[in-house]
DNA sequence: ATGCATGAGAC
DNA sequence: TCTCATGCATA
């Protein structure tokens, strides 16, 4: 059988990454059209022996290494990569007076959105007297790419925008602990993080919009205890921003998009906001998630909570233009990391098909699975983890999220509406949700 | 821009 | 174990 994995640990130090071990299990067992997956090897590593291992890191480490007899058997080929370490002690102070600032950081009522293009809600007052702790924004010129996209007519929604909810906490904690602690003055309670924490997640649905009144959605399992406030439902006249409510999926489409707008604009890259936000208000994002937020590929709850962040950093970044004092760019890393294995075409398709067929196999199937594909189990897991989480996404991937350029006869696309309007079902313990286009499995949801 | 991966938390 | 939020590494 393939053995799986012949392919050990990838030594830390020394090894070039030039050399790709490439190895394909291609197992003797079973003959199998082609492997199933190939583990490009790439030397990983970049090791930077400077990088401190804080505590983070070494949790991090204890932890891979404990679970070693876990069901990652056999399957060893992770490279050593520093982990992501850092946030500079910089952003310990802006986190604090983050903090100070508002109760909550979250649960700000400041803002709307910064300059929009239409009409739009303009909020006013409720500023609060901000932190601007520092000009942390790493100014990048570079390129000014200035190809906005069309921002058509997402119109009105209007909005409502940051929400008292976040219930990011939960995980906003396990950033803390190995975002930060970069060493130097880092104290101990540099975020905020801690004392507010209202998980909750409710949401509610732009009264204006159309007739869609059909979707509902929560997509986010329990709730514990959520004091929020119902919020409107038709109400008042101006509405647009409540800002205790959640935002609608317009708001989130629309800011997105503004988003990306004045990015561009600005000069910086998704890199840098992500690094932005961590140096301002803690938490540090990687380019992927910037880039998933423009493209609203994320659950829509994941959607609400970065929202304020990314608002906040709207504001400072134009209201300081100009503003260099860029931070460095502490790109640390150090932890064990598996080979990325692709999977073959062939493969996927199979295991698309077999999605479509259960969304959530038993360990048996997936092992039977596996074996037939010649995967190791915990590959094959994990691919049906993913899938799943990208079903759950608010945009479907290959949907063109330009209502302009998209076919203005509604066929059927109303299915993505629909899917981008209730987004997100509250889901049950078991599946529920059968979507999907029906047609071809293929492997794209296509519309049309 | 995405695919595969890691890990903390909710069951 | 699965879900979710995130990100390294990649195509």
């Amino acid at each position: 059988m393939a053995t799986a994995a012949s392919n050990p640990y990838l030594a830390s130090s020394s090894i070039l990454s030039s050399a790709s071990i490439a190895h394909a299990e291609s197992g003797g067992a079973g003959m199998q059209p082609g492997s199933g997956a190939v583990t490009s090897v790439s030397g990983g590593y970049r090791g930077d022996p400077a990088v401190k291992m804080v505590q983070s890191d070494f949790m991090q480490g204890a932890m891979a290494a404990s679970n070693g007899g876990h069901m990652l058997s056999h399957a060893h080929q992770w490279v050593t990569s520093l982990p992501h370490a850092a946030a500079a002690a910089a952003a310990a102070a802006a986190a604090a007076a983050a903090a100070a600032e508002a109760g909550s950081p979250w649960s700000s009522s400041s803002v709307g959105i910064a300059g929009s293009p239409q009409q739009q809600d303009v909020k006013s007052s409720s500023n609060r007297e901000d932190l601007h702790s520092s000009t942390v924004l790493h100014h990048r010129p570079s390129h000014l790419g200035a190809h906005q996209s069309h921002q058509s007519p997402w119109g009105g929604s209007a909005g409502s925008h940051i929400s008292t909810i976040t219930g990011g906490q939960q995980q906003s904690q396990q950033s803390l602990i190995y975002s930060q602690s970069a060493g130097f003055t880092v104290n101990g309670m540099l975020s905020p993080a801690g004392s507010l924490v209202h998980p909750g997640l409710m949401r509610g649905d732009s009264p204006e919009m159309d007739h869609h009144h059909h979707h509902h959605h929560h997509q986010q399992q329990h709730a514990h205890h959520h004091h929020h406030q119902q919020h409107h439902a038709g109400v008042n006249s101006h509405d647009s921003h409540s800002d205790e409510d959640t935002p609608t999926s317009d708001d989130l489409e629309q800011f997105a998009k503004q988003f990306k707008q004045r990015r561009i604009k600005l000069g910086f890259t998704q890199a840098d906001v992500g690094l932005a936000l961590g140096t301002l208000y803690g938490n540090v994002f990687s380019q992927t998630t910037i880039c998933r937020f423009e493209a609203l590929q994320l659950s829509f709850k994941n959607m609400c909570k970065l929202k304020p962040l990314l608002n906040k950093w709207l504001e400072e970044a134009d209201s300081s233009t100009g503003s260099p004092t860029s931070i460095d760019k502490i790109a640390a890393q150090g932890r064990k990391r598996k080979k990325r294995t692709s999977i073959e075409v062939s493969v996927k398709g199979a295991l698309e098909s077999h999605f479509l067929k259960c969304p959530k196999p038993s360990a048996q199937e997936i092992s039977s699975l596996a074996d037939n594909l010649q995967l190791e189990k915990e590959v094959v897991r994990v691919w049906f983890c993913n899938r799943r989480q990208k079903e759950k996404r608010m945009t479907p991937p290959g949907i063109p999220q330009t209502p302009e350029d998209v076919y203005t006869h509604a066929g059927n696309g109303s299915f993505v509406v629909d899917y981008l309007k209730g987004a997100s079902l509250k889901d049950e313990p078991d599946s529920n949700h059968t979507v999907t286009s029906s047609s071809s499995y293929g492997q794209e949801i296509m519309v049309h």
